[in-house]
This record gives C-alpha cells, sequence and structure tokens, in this order.
RNA sequence: GGUCCUGUGGCCGAGUGGUUAGGCAGAGCUCUGCAAAAGCUUCUACAGCAGUUCGAAUCUGCUCGGGACCUCCA
C-alpha cells in the first residue's frame, strides 16, 4: 500500500507524512472566533480537517487533535481606533462578554454535531490561557525580540527576519513587505510597520481585560495558537492546519513567536483549505456574501432554493480537493444532494447483495471492481484527494445496481470482492468522511409511525392486486405530498425515503 | 501597486504529456399498470495566440479574464 503524502504550505511540495513519534500524531487546527454565528465558508476546514483526523486514525495513528475557541477578541483592525470585536458586540445586544461567547460556542458545537465532525481531542480556550500567553511574551521580550510600548507589547518583525527565514511560509520577502503594507492610522507606536501585537493595552471602555506585567490588557491575536499548541502538542508537533486566508499574518507570526521561544518552528506540515466562493468571490464577512449555517439549513436566505442538509453540504465539500477554491451554488448543492442519495442507496444495496460466489463469474469486471477500491486509498495517500475516491465509488455504482436489478449475474463477482467492496464503502464513506444517511440523521424515528406506514404499504399492495390503481396512485400520492416517497422496486418490493 | 494562484462541456468539479474522470442537468431506449428509481446509449470541454514535442487540458511565452493575500478573515 502506498504512503500518506500530504501538500506542505511550508516547503511548497508533496511530503510524504512521518510522524515525530511513530504511531502518534499531534494536530492543530486554528477554530472559530466566537463572536458570532460560523457561516458555509467557517464549514470547510472544520470539515477538512474532521477527515484527516479521521484519516489519520483509520491509518492506526493516536491522534491528538487540537482546536481552539477564540473567545477574547482582536482587534477590528490595529493601529486605528482600538476595538474589541467582542465587547463592542457584547455592549450592542448588552450581554456580558462571555455570555455572547457561550452563546456562540453552543452554536458553534451544534453546527459542528450538524455535520458529523468528531470532537476534537482538546478544545482549549484563549481566556484560558492567558498566564500562558503572559509567559510566552516574557520569554519573547527576554529573548530580545520584542518590545513594550505604553503598555502594549509589539513583536519585532524586523530584527526576527534578520536571523530567521521570516515569510517562508506566505512566501512574502520583507523588503516587500515594507513597500506594500497600507498606510494605517496611529502606526506611531510601533517601531515598524511589519511588527504585531502580542499584547495590546485595554483602552477604559474595554471590558475584556487582564492583569499583566505591562499593565491591564487583553492578547494579541497570533500569541494564543502558539501558546495553546505549544502547551498541548509541545515545542514541535506534526501538523497544523487552517484556512489559506489565515497563512499570513497569522500561521507566519505563530511561527515567529514559536520560534523564538521554542526554537522550532511548531509544525512539520502546515495543511491550508482554500476558500469556499460565491459567485467566484470569497464568501467573508468583508463581502457581505456570507450564508449563516443555520440559514444554509432552513433554507431562509435569499441565495438559497432550498433548504440544505448538512451531509449534503459536507459531500459538497467532499467533491472537491481542499487546496481548490469551490464555488457555492444551488445546482451545485442541488448536484451533491441527489448523487449522494444515490451514492448511499448503493451502499445500502451493497450491505444487502447476496454474497457472489467462490469464483468471480465475470474475472474482467471483478478485477476492475478491485482496482477501484485499492485506488481509495492510493487517491486518498495522494494528498487526501476525497474527490477522486468519491468518483471511483460512483463508478462502482452502475455495478451494483447492476446486480441488483439482475442486468449483472450474482455470481459475476466474487465473494471476496464483494466483501471487500462493503468494507472499503464503509470504511470511507462513515469512518473516513464522516458521512452518514440523511433519513436516519433527521432522526426521530417512531415505531408507532412506521406500523402506520407499514399498513399504508400493505392497503396499497392489496389494491393494487386487484388492479384498483386509483386506490393505489391516492396512497403513494398523498404520501409524497407529506414527503414519504414510495418506491416499486422490481423484485415487488416498496422502499420507502423520506423528502 | 507588490506577491501568488487560477481559467475544463448547461452547472459543480478530477485530472500524473499519449487512455472514458465523476456528479447533476439534457436527449433517446429498456424495465414498469403508471410513477419513481435503476440500467443502456448519447450530446455539449479543456479562455485565446504562439512555441517545445512524434504527441499537450497537462510544459514554455505572451494576451485577455477571474480570484486570494498584502488589513479582521476559515
Amino acid at each position: 500500500m502506498s504512503t500518506l503524502k500530504v501538500y506542505n504550505s511550508y516547503t511548497r511540495q508533496k511530503e510524504a507524512f512521518e510522524s515525530l513519534v511513530p504511531g502518534y500524531a499531534g494536530m492543530y487546527v486554528c477554530g472559530p472566533t466566537v463572536s458570532g454565528e460560523s457561516h458555509l465558508g467557517h464549514a470547510r476546514p472544520f470539515i477538512t480537517f474532521d477527515v484527516v483526523y479521521r484519516y489519520l486514525m483509520h491509518l492506526g495513528y493516536k491522534v491528538r487533535y487540537v482546536r481552539n475557541i477564540t473567545d477574547a477578541g482582536h482587534f477590528e483592525e490595529e493601529g486605528r481606533e482600538a476595538e474589541d470585536k467582542i465587547s463592542t458586540k457584547a455592549q450592542i445586544e448588552k450581554l456580558e462578554p462571555m455570555e455572547l461567547v457561550q452563546k456562540y460556542t453552543n452554536l458553534f458545537h451544534w453546527a459542528m454535531k450538524q455535520f458529523n465532525n468528531l470532537d476534537p481531542s482538546i478544545e482549549p480556550t484563549a481566556t484560558g490561557h492567558i498566564v500562558e500567553q503572559i509567559e510566552m511574551i516574557k520569554t519573547i521580550i527576554d529573548a530580545g525580540y520584542a518590545y513594550v510600548k505604553n503598555g502594549s507589547v509589539y513583536f519585532n518583525v524586523v530584527k526576527y527576519a534578520e536571523h530567521y527565514p521570516y515569510g517562508k511560509l506566505s512566501g512574502r520577502v520583507m523588503d516587500e513587505l515594507l513597500e506594500t503594507s497600507r498606510d494605517l492610522e496611529g502606526q506611531d507606536e510601533k517601531n515598524n510597520k511589519q511588527d504585531f501585537a502580542l499584547w495590546k493595552a485595554a483602552p477604559p471602555e474595554h471590558i475584556m481585560r487582564w492583569n499583566s506585567p505591562w499593565g491591564e490588557g487583553f492578547p494579541g491575536w497570533h500569541i494564543e495558537c502558539s501558546a495553546m499548541a505549544t502547551k498541548y502538542l509541545g515545542k514541535q508537533f506534526d501538523i497544523h492546519g487552517g484556512g489559506m486566508d489565515l497563512q499570513f499574518p497569522h500561521h507566519e507570526s505563530e511561527i515567529a513567536q514559536s520560534t523564538i521561544c521554542n526554537h522550532h518552528v511548531p509544525a512539520r506540515y502546515w495543511l491550508h483549505n482554500n476558500m469556499i466562493t460565491i459567485n467566484g468571490r470569497k464568501m467573508g464577512k468583508s463581502y457581505n456574501n456570507v450564508i449563516k449555517l443555520t440559514e444554509l439549513f432552513s433554507g431562509s436566505h435569499p441565495l438559497l432554493e432550498q433548504a440544505y442538509h448538512p451531509m449534503t453540504v459536507r459531500f459538497f465539500i467532499l467533491q472537491t480537493h481542499y487546496r481548490s477554491t469551490l464555488d457555492f451554488g444551488n445546482e451545485a448543492l442541488q448536484a451533491a444532494q441527489k448523487g449522494m442519495r444515490r451514492l448511499w442507496d448503493a451502499y445500502d444495496v451493497l450491505g444487502k447483495i447476496i454474497a457472489g460466489a467462490a469464483i468471480a463469474g465475470d474475472a474482467e469486471l471483478d478485477a476492475r471492481c478491485n482496482k477501484l477500491v485499492d485506488e481509495f486509498d492510493e487517491f486518498m495517500n495522494d494528498d487526501l484527494n476525497t474527490a477522486k475516491v468519491l468518483a471511483s465509488m460512483f463508478e462502482l455504482v452502475p455495478v451494483i445496481n447492476g446486480i441488483k436489478d439482475k442486468h449483472i449475474a450474482a455470481t459475476a463477482l466474487s465473494t471476496a470482492t464483494v466483501e471487500k467492496m462493503r468494507k472499503a464503502f464503509k470504511a470511507y464513506l462513515e469512518d473516513i468522511f464522516g458521512l452518514k444517511d440523511e433519513q436516519s440523521a433527521a432522526g426521530g424515528d417512531n415505531s408507532k409511525l412506521d406500523g402506520v406506514l407499514q399498513l399504508l404499504i400493505d392497503i396499497r399492495k392489496e389494491a393494487k392486486g386487484r388492479k384498483d390503481f386509483a386506490t393505489s396512485d391516492k396512497i403513494r400520492n398523498q404520501l409524497q405530498d407529506l414527503g414519504v416517497i414510495l418506491k416499486d422496486e422490481k423484485d415487488g418490493s416498496v422502499s420507502v425515503n423520506f423528502a
């Protein structure tokens, strides 16, 4: 079997994944800022890295997956009026900052559950690690790479760049940064434009504030990830993940901070997912084009033609390679919904298929199926190409359905091949991709209602038996209006789907 | 303005120089009391121009278009 290769943003190439400690893997992923509701764009990294997490476990690694909650708030724009996102909004909504944080954290967790994302091993909060952050800042000051100004602390990027490859991750050059940095007001405090805040003195109206050696204030944006990653994963760990838009300045700054404190680039492999776009443009607050997850699931947004099930969204995301942009659209989502339905129906059938023959009746077909299944691992190992795995699965669907419809002999495939397909479908669809049937996912199955439904199906069958199609169609049509879809299968059975 | 990425058929998207990506939609057929589903067949592609090559969607150059980052950002 091939081995896992991932595209490392830090080196700009695909590299074989080797964990620092054999059998164990540490992964840090930048989590949400809980000052507002998550939107579709946010879903991507959390689904992408959930699959990475699941795949690493599938490969046998014991994984510690750390994903933070940013609940301390940052500047809207450094240098301008120092505004703390969370405290500002808290005043508007007349809530305690922590009340607001709790509300959106809960909502975030709910959304993650909807997507069937596994919980991370540790989900540390920024506010819970103020002490660690202060300690880290002290270390950086002692090392001579940070300076204090009016109660704030800034990282000296210029000095750092003289000794370390600043800009390597994001492909930036110091001189260019000098030229291209925009002129922001109130840069006076910083010695250099490129420097970034490690600690900010809190203005009087700022609600969230902590005591520090430099006075009351709050931590800079980048330091929390460095502090928490170090605490839970060590000075160096395997994977750091996040959206491409975090590459600079966030991850670049993390590297600088951790390098000074821990003498290592924190992560060996940097993985970045690409953006979800809408009409070709990145979905983001600044563009005012976000579709919140609650809107997506309920269909309540002008751009949405219908509600989309979380599993449809998950499938939609997995049909694209994680490093490509993915363009949102109703047609595309609907295609994902139907495609997933078809794939899942075939998966159901696969579980029930007669188990093939001792020796494959159709050696060529049998070989082809084996090859397609074998490729699942290859594609996945090639930088997590979920899109190609799904394409291969779809190629197996006509075979599965063919056997079901008896176009293909039940003995065409060997027992071993059928068993292999079953295992692979289960492993990939459920364990690795984290998909589940939207119908059972909808939950609420009621045994009494099932009985009622079965009764209707029986009555309809009897009506059909005496060619009373008026009655049989009435039952089918009215159930359909209620969102219960009956299908007469070739073998005379009736299958039920819920719209 | 700087750095980088990208341009695939109606839509979404994979693509390692030579072989059908795949999904959805469309058309025809088969099956079915009719539906639906399924199966079979089928139609639309590689932005443009030039170059390298026996051969390019895939490499190079130019042109045009789109985007990301440079500022909070998944």
